[in-house]
RNA sequence: GGGCGAUUAGCUCAGUCGGUUAGAGCGCUUCUCUGAUAAGGAAGAGGUCCCUGGUUCGAGUCCAGGAUCGCCCA
């Protein structure tokens, strides 16, 4: 430990250092040790939630990354062994689109014609297009993920798992396939993912027809009579031809209401919205489940009542009604929409579409056939009109979905699509949700929970090409009822075909045959590929090819400890891995959560290419570094909360920490190596309060970091290292300076045992950082990666305390300084304080320190406050107001009327206080007032709470002297500096100028002389210009040093209105 | 239209169980300190705690309604 530490730049580009300990990473494969050394410790278990690498990272991303790594190092440093895998999502839809756009096409047609081969090959290569720019940006945030090992969901083992889930959710009973209604785009003739529903523009404010309509009661029954009409409401009356039925709800009112010759059924609460309020008598008033089962006259008779079955063309009672808007009749396309599709399934209706594919009807519809359905509007409202079944039309605004791709407005269309029974397990996954802990809370039974309660069967299958083939193979005798086969394995599949698939997409899979077991004919692949949050949702398993290998190395690592994502996540990856993992073992694949918002601009805008306000990661990290980023999204603020985003904000948040730190640790560096004889001396000598101090409080820190992190917590535990490394700077080395230029090795002890501990504590933070300070500082371990999480050792709460209530003192003192207008450099004789009990001992035992601070020669101390100004006394809020309640404000006017002084005196003795409050007698004691002091005229003091400090301000001729001494110091300091020597530069120190200041000089002259290690002090004439200009001597290092002996005048300053020169001169090396 | 969250100083954010006069950092003004510091200290300016109503002796905090912003759905 001899070898001085390596000099420091306090004014270091962190950046580039950032680059050096990457380098210094690589050398020492770092992060591969990390992990190799905890090698059968317990694991813990974190999972990478694989982004999909087929476009540029974005800061989001960096946020994401940098809270998915800093808890595996802590966990790491605390002993676990962290497996750190990484993966890559390469499936779905936007790989297809941006193949597609760069192919010019606009249809599913254009892929079928130019090939699914060639099209996957193309989304195979494009899907990792970015892996160079991610794995540059990972490596270079110190993201510690094994890249090299990363899982992909496109790999045939990958898949082969996916498929093994697929079967066993098939044993279970839980896949099927059915009708289904999605949006759909009638142009491109394809469904729209709910991805796609979620671009930018994809609900548009249109005008679309609005539209009440009659519907005449064909066999009326109590409460309606012959001739009433029932009132239906419809934005896309292109609907109204496949009418099923109308539903109301069951206890909403209803009305039948008469208006000139017609009686009108509909809901109360919409009679004025619908009819007007002039004219309108209401005959007779029913619950929405009196007219359950009435039939009526459809709006166009193409359709006759007998398509859909028995219910068909009656009221049905349905969930979904309200009476928020048109009539509180709701008009029923079973094909068209969610609602009325679920409310046909309950009721047996058949569906009926009579849309073809390419959105026109078709020859069930008479005239309108072949019609595209959206403009057959206006000819089918003129059709009720002129039946007169229109009661009212007019157009209405609302947001409608278009396709994103063509503009066409969307239709909803009822399609065959492969679906989990996830609602069959909606307890268990309700269930298992309450094992998870989610940060932030409020999502487990907020967004998380009510989505879970909510819970319908997965839409599984897409009509597209790039993803895992939905293993499901399907005898192709026409109309045949004979049961699916759902393979599990390429063995599987092997055995039945002869087949061994080389690559397990399509369109290679779906050539694949074997035959029915029913009847011989071929079985053949449906068309479908799956949904993409089912493949990361099978990632605990498949990412090892679990369970055909490596089931073992699974057991191990499920369930997680630990996930990561934005919270838009939720209905993403947070509810596939748990759907996937209940479905499959009955339990979630993760513990813990955090959730991380999103991150908008200065103005609080979503970040977004097209409003150009993006900020690009390099460039923050090119100019602020890596562990300024990091720490700006640790500490700034909950990270779920969201951020608002911009480069000079990271600066500003970030430099006060980063810099005090470095700073600190310069310092550190600076003085050990100055005297690093000290250092080795052996043993720390005698330490001091403030050692002793600063310990305790790196030990509180190191409790308060651990718990927070322990909980998830990176911004406490953040902030509580930011707090300690200000306490550090700016008390213990401002307050400790004189020991580091003493050499005093137990100060540096000290300093180093805090900087090599917030290095550790800070490793997870910022690991670029900490680990520079580290291996500078310490350095027996290649990384402070390496080193174990610091443990909290014991404490000295009684010195924390003291110190406390010391640096309080000091801060009292400080403001009646500044009041007094004194500046802190002129001695005074004394400073009284006001304290008792413990905390007189306290700033007594401490009198060195704060006195020092204050630079006062004297500490006195007064018992009472009533000493140094009136006392005021007022009741505690807080304890008397559960006991007095109503008299409260009695109370407080009771307390009022008493004479402080003698209330002052008498809780001092213990003695409690009587008031009287409506007539009762009551007793205070000392808990149920606050004392504090009002300002006395003629004293400098300042006061809170029942704290004071009083300055003597008196100067007289020996502290003014001494005042002028330090001056003069400061003096000669400033021209040490100017001259461009090192802090241990002994010098030859001459002084010139006013007679005063001289005399003071000499009555102080060793005082001065050890102040500036000034080895001789003369008094001769000093010209006053032989200075160089400023630019040369200013911040010139060594270089700029002048020869030995040579003079280094300075310009004439002025101390207290009179002049002095100061010329410095390095001394001979031998002083 | 529904669900979830947010709203506190010019900016970024704390604010515990409801309790005296609502805080910090940055920025601004003045002063000060400096053998590490672009740092630190003191004072000052800066507040409709989004609004309205309610509960309470007492509300930034609890309740209801509303506004605005965001997210997720539709």
């Amino acid at each position: 430990m001899t070898t001085p530490h390596r000099p420091v730049d306090p004014r270091a580009s962190f950046p580039e250092l950032e680059e050096r300990v990457l380098s210094r990473w690589r050398e020492r494969d770092v992060f591969a040790e990390s992990v190799r050394r905890r090698r059968g410790a317990p694991a813990w278990v974190f999972y990478e939630g694989p982004p999909t690498a087929n476009g540029a990272p974005g800061t989001h991303h960096v946020l994401a990354r940098v809270f998915k790594d800093i808890f595996p190092r802590y966990k790491t440093m605390c002993g676990h062994y962290v497996e750190r895998k990484g993966g890559w999502d390469c499936h779905g839809l936007p790989v297809e689109l941006a193949v597609e756009e760069e192919l010019g096409f606009t249809a599913k047609e254009d892929i079928e014609r130019f090939g699914i081969a060639e099209f996957n090959a193309r989304c195979r290569a494009k899907v990792l297009s970015h892996v160079a720019e991610w794995n540059e940006l990972t490596e270079r945030i110190g993201f510690w993920i094994d890249l090299d090992d990363a899982y992909r969901t496109l790999d045939a083992g990958y898949v082969e798992s996916v498929w093994w889930a697929l079967k066993t959710i098939n044993d279970r009973g839980l896949l099927y396939e059915r009708l289904k209604v999605v949006p759909y785009c009638p142009r491109d003739g394809t469904t729209l993912s709910s991805h796609e529903l979620g671009q930018p523009g994809v609900y548009q404010d249109v005008y679309d027809p609005s539209v009440y309509v009659r519907l005449p009661v064909t066999a009326p029954r109590a409460p309606l009579e012959p001739g009433d009409h029932l009132i239906v409401w419809t934005t896309t009356p292109w609907t109204l031809v496949s009418n099923a039925a109308v539903a109301v709800d069951a206890e909403l009112t209803y009305v039948r209401a008469r208006r000139g010759e017609e009686v009108l059924v509909l809901a109360e609460a919409l009679i004025e919205r619908v009819l007007g309020s002039e004219g309108v008598e209401v005959l007779d008033r029913f619950p929405g489940r009196a007219l359950e089962g009435v039939a009526y006259e459809p709006p166009f008779p193409f359709i006759a009542k007998e398509a859909y079955g028995e219910r068909g063309h009656t009221v049905l009672l349905g969930d979904f009604v309200t009476a928020q808007d048109g009539t509180g009749l709701v008009h029923t396309a079973i094909a068209f929409g969610e609602d009325d599709f679920r409310l046909g399934e309950q009721y047996g209706l058949r569906v009926v579409n009579p849309v073809r594919p390419n959105g026109t009807y078709d020859e069930r519809i008479g005239p309108y056939a072949g019609r595209w359905v959206k403009d057959a509007d206006p000819d089918l409202i003129e059709d009720l009109r002129a039946r007169g079944r229109l009661l009212r039309g007019e157009t209405y605004q609302h947001s409608y979905p278009h396709c994103w791709r063509c503009g066409t407005p969307l239709l909803y269309y009822a399609k065959p699509s492969w679906f989990i029974a996830t609602s069959a397990v909606k307890d268990r996954l309700l269930a298992a949700n309450e094992t998870v802990t989610w940060y932030p809370e409020h999502v487990k039974h907020g967004r998380f929970g009510k989505w879970l309660e909510g819970n319908v069967d997965w839409a599984l299958s897409r009509e597209r090409y790039w993803g895992t083939p939905l293993p499901v193979w399907r005898c192709s005798s026409a109309g045949s009822e004979h049961p699916v086969r759902v393979i599990g394995s390429f063995a599987e599949l092997r055995e039945l075909s002869g087949v061994t698939l080389e690559d397990p997409h399509r369109p290679f899979v779906d050539d694949v045959e074997f035959p029915c077991s029913e009847c011989g004919e071929p079985m053949r692949r449906v068309p479908e590929v799956i949904d993409v949050w089912f493949d990361s949702g099978s990632m605990p398993f498949a990412q090892y090819h679990a369970p055909r290998e490596h089931r073992e190395h699974f057991d191990e690592r499920f369930p997680a400890d630990f996930i990561c994502e934005a919270l838009d996540q939720t209905r993403g990856w947070f509810y596939s891995l748990l759907a996937v993992s209940t479905l499959l073992f009955d339990r979630s694949s993760y513990r813990h959560v955090v959730c991380l918002g999103l991150i908008l601009d200065e103005q609080g805008r979503k970040m977004s290419k097209s409003l150009g306000n993006t900020v690009a990661p390099w460039d923050v990290i090119d100019r602020h570094g890596a562990d300024a980023m990091r720490w700006y999204f640790f500490t700034s603020k909950y990270p779920w909360d969201g951020y608002r985003f911009s480069l000079e904000t990271i600066g500003e948040t970030v430099r006060p920490f980063m810099n005090q730190l470095w700073n600190t640790y310069a310092f550190h560096v600076l003085y050990a190596n100055a005297g690093s004889l000290a250092r080795d001396a052996g043993g720390e000598g005698e330490h001091s309060d403030l050692d002793r101090w600063v310990r305790s409080r790196l030990q509180a820190t190191v409790e308060i970091v651990r718990g927070s992190l322990d909980g998830f917590d990176a911004t406490g535990a953040g902030r509580a290292i930011a707090a300690f490394v200000d306490e550090l700077s700016n008390w213990y080395v401002r307050r400790s300076r004189r020991q580091f230029w003493d050499g005093d090795p137990a100060a540096f002890a000290t300093l180093r045992e805090c900087l090599v501990t917030v290095a550790k504590l800070l490793a997870p933070f910022c690991p670029f950082l900490a680990d520079e300070i580290y291996d500078n500082l310490d350095g027996r371990e290649p990384s402070v990666h390496l080193c174990d999480f610091p443990l909290a050792g014991p404490r000295d709460r009684e010195l924390e305390g003291a110190m406390a209530v010391a640096r309080e003192t000091v801060r009292l003192g400080l403001a009646a300084r500044g009041q007094a207008k004194v500046k802190i450099r002129q001695p005074l004789r004394a400073a009284v304080v006001v304290a008792t009990g413990a905390e007189r001992e306290a700033i007594s035992r401490l009198a060195d320190v704060v006195g020092d601070e204050l630079n006062v020669r004297e500490l006195r101390f007064v018992a009472e406050a009533d000493e140094l100004g009136e006392i005021e006394v007022k009741p505690n809020y807080r304890s008397l107001g559960p006991r007095f309640g109503k008299q409260m404000p009695l109370v407080a006017a009771a307390v009022a009327g008493l004479d402080p002084a003698g209330v002052s005196a008498a809780l001092r003795e213990g003695r409690p206080v009587a008031i009287s409050v409506a007539g009762q007698d009551h007793e205070l004691t000392s808990e149920d007032m606050l004392v504090s002091m009002k300002p006395l005229a003629g004293y400098q003091v300042e006061r809170e709470g029942s704290h004071a400090v009083a300055l003597e301000l008196e100067i007289d001729v020996e502290l003014r002297i001494e005042g002028w001494a330090r001056e003069i110091v400061r003096a000669v300091q400033n021209a040490r500096q100017a001259a461009g020597l090192e802090v241990s530069d002994r010098i030859v120190l001459t002084l010139d100028g006013d007679e005063d200041l001289l005399g003071a000089a000499r009555a102080h002259e060793r005082y001065i002389a050890g102040e500036t290690l000034a080895t001789e002090v003369s008094y001769e004439d000093l010209p006053d210009e032989l200075c160089a200009d400023e630019s040369d001597t200013a911040r010139s290092g060594a270089a700029g040093r002048r020869a030995r002996g040579e003079h280094d005048g300075a310009a004439p300053v002025a101390i207290d209105g009179r002049d002095l020169r100061v010329g410095v001169a390095l001394a001979s090396a031998s002083a």
